[in-house]
DNA sequence: AACACTATGTAATAATATAACATTTATAAG
DNA sequence: CTTATAAATGTTATATTATTACATAGTGTT
């Protein structure tokens, strides 16, 4: 009765549990050297030990990219079961970032034929404009 | 008859149209520092004054980013209307990317409302996949 | 034990991007 | 033409983001 390939993928190593806490909790998208600060206290203290727990991370969906920001934010789509396609709104004013989780949006992008008639599974796709609060 | 704003907006600068026709040109995204490299000939040293350049051309929509990337494409859908709705294919193995211009796509995202019921005239979004010559 | 695989630790460096300040050029008005 | 203004340029230094390279340690399997 050994771990299954499920339950394993759950397991958090030591220094990706810490991150992923951090950046779990953070109301707001985290930037790698912002958690590298953060964490010191907990005896992570190099770039390279960050950028590695993110890229398990992010490669297990528990926490996505924002590309145009160059941050992290935790998924909340019940454990992403997109974590290769993924969409966000952005405020341009406040930088406030919110996953995006709409049946009808993932349906059509992932339908997406382009002109070669290709579909694609994978994708990103980051919206701008203004929040509630800024609006 | 002086010079309509619709001229001047093609009117690029000295290190603007330099820096355009390099991207313009080339099959592939290019990345700052490759277009710096490229254009020291041209008598353009130093990094600021690329970014400078492809700041303006990414605002009046010569060019685009590819956020995942970090690298400069040419619009080629006739100087793109959309300079600020932007959809793309990159090629996870030969990093080919091919801007994406459908009508039925820009008018679904434009459209989308989130949970909120709020519309977003502003996107960016990155297919994966693999490219005919990939497959 | 032997093996394969994953994760960690550490130092150095590469790649990407901006701040600050001085100067010049282009455009518009008076 | 002159003045005012905005846009673009030149230059140096620095900040931010990310990876290479190499050594070590843990984990699970056979
Ligand atoms: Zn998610
Ligand atoms: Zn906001
Ligand atoms: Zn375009
Ligand atoms: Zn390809």
């Amino acid at each position: 009765m050994g771990i299954s390939k499920i339950d394993k993928m759950q397991n958090l190593s030591k220094n990706q549990q810490i991150i992923f806490d951090l950046i779990n909790k953070s109301p707001e998208p985290l930037k790698a050297y912002t958690i590298l600060f953060n964490v010191q206290k907990k005896g992570i203290k190099a770039p390279l030990q960050v950028y590695r727990a993110l890229d398990k991370l992010v490669e297990i969906g528990k926490i996505h990219k924002i590309e145009s920001r160059n941050a992290f934010i935790a998924c909340h789509n019940s454990s992403c079961q997109v974590a290769k396609a993924t969409a966000f709104s952005i405020c341009e004013i406040c930088e406030k970032v919110t996953e995006i989780s709409s049946a009808g949006l993932s349906k059509y992008l992932a339908n997406f034929k382009d002109k070669d008639g290709m579909k694609y599974s994978k994708y990103n796709l980051e919206f701008f404009g203004l929040c509630k609060k800024c609006r």
